[in-house]
DNA sequence: ACCTGAACACCGTTCAAGT
DNA sequence: ACCTGAACACCGTTCAAGT
């Protein structure tokens, strides 16, 4: 990448990073242009796409979350290591507002700039899931695809102002349903 | 109102109805008068803010909600009574892709068109809530805003394509963490 | 009373013209 | 190679002018 061309992408990315953070995913990219002084066609060249944009900013976000993934895999508790593991995730999804929905749609979309991420948080979760159900932590009846399903509705709801109140209890909620407790047996 | 008046709020009505069904609630308003054959400020003058519409294409879906939440209220089976509920409600706020958000937004700003309407189906929703609880076949630590939050992310859930395929079993595993079994005590 | 559509201030996206 | 910004086709919202 040329000196000036590589200056433009760090300044359009910096830029970028403060108008989403304010606005949300779904802020005016003209205005990013324009407060990033550069042309409206630099923009498009760098990132040809929106999610091409989010996924440049969320990109170390994504990475953590995986990385944390792997770490939480040696707990030794595998439910408290799963329902840690969703808590994170879900926060790291609301880092800027309204990229949930984006996110959802990349996961079938395989040609989205978001798709290869998403696909491995799916994986990361779908892993600690495994775990904890094979220790009999976790109920059986759930999927990968049911644990990215939640982590999507519970991070819209702490991005729906008027929800926010809620949401913490609601994830406990939902996370006391995904765990089952191992009962000792009764006195036979 | 006028002869001429009615006649375009009753057109712009069966309008809206079919391009929002087709297209959503976030749908061209323009795209709603042309199609009417009515101009702009017509859309506008009969209808001052989206809400607005919105609400006068849900308010047939409210009322049968909130009628249907009273025979509810008749059931024996208090727990079966909030879950068929809740179904049902569910059902009805995606008639429209996209009604969700708004009608969110809408309990906690008192000016919005649908802020009426929200409220009373939070309020329905509360009773059958509430009754389930005095029965003690649901949690006690939930009240109607947490019914509201949950019924919210589960429409939310159902509006997204590549949720939708998980969105009645994660329906049925939340709604087993809602209702409590009244267990029979053990032997002592 | 009610209706119309031009006017204004915005978008996203593309692409010819410049360096 | 890379950048620029005009051009195009859209929005939502308002409001003077018409009937």
């Amino acid at each position: 990448m040329r000196a000036d061309a590589k200056k433009n992408y760090e300044q359009l990315l910096a830029v970028a990073r403060h108008v989403v953070t304010e606005q949300g995913a779904d802020a005016s990219l003209r205005d990013v242009a324009r407060k990033a002084g550069v042309g409206l066609g630099t923009l498009y060249r760098h990132f040809p796409t929106r999610e091409a944009l989010l996924e440049a900013l969320l990109r170390t976000k994504f990475d953590e979350s995986a990385q944390r993934a792997s770490e939480l895999e040696t707990w030794d508790n595998a439910g408290n290591a799963l329902v840690t593991w969703l808590r994170e995730a879900i926060a790291m999804t609301h880092t800027y507002r309204g990229a949930i929905a984006p996110m959802v749609a990349a996961i079938v979309d395989e040609g989205s700039a978001l798709h290869a991420s998403c696909v491995s948080l799916r994986a990361a979760g779908t892993r600690l899931l495994v775990r904890a159900q094979a220790d009999g932590v976790a109920r059986g009846d759930m999927d990968g695809n049911d644990l990215f399903a939640l982590i999507s509705a519970l991070a819209w709801l702490a991005d729906q102002p008027p929800l926010v109140p809620r949401a913490d209890h609601l994830f406990h909620v939902i996370s006391s349903a995904i765990l089952t407790d191992r009962q000792e047996p009764a006195i036979p």
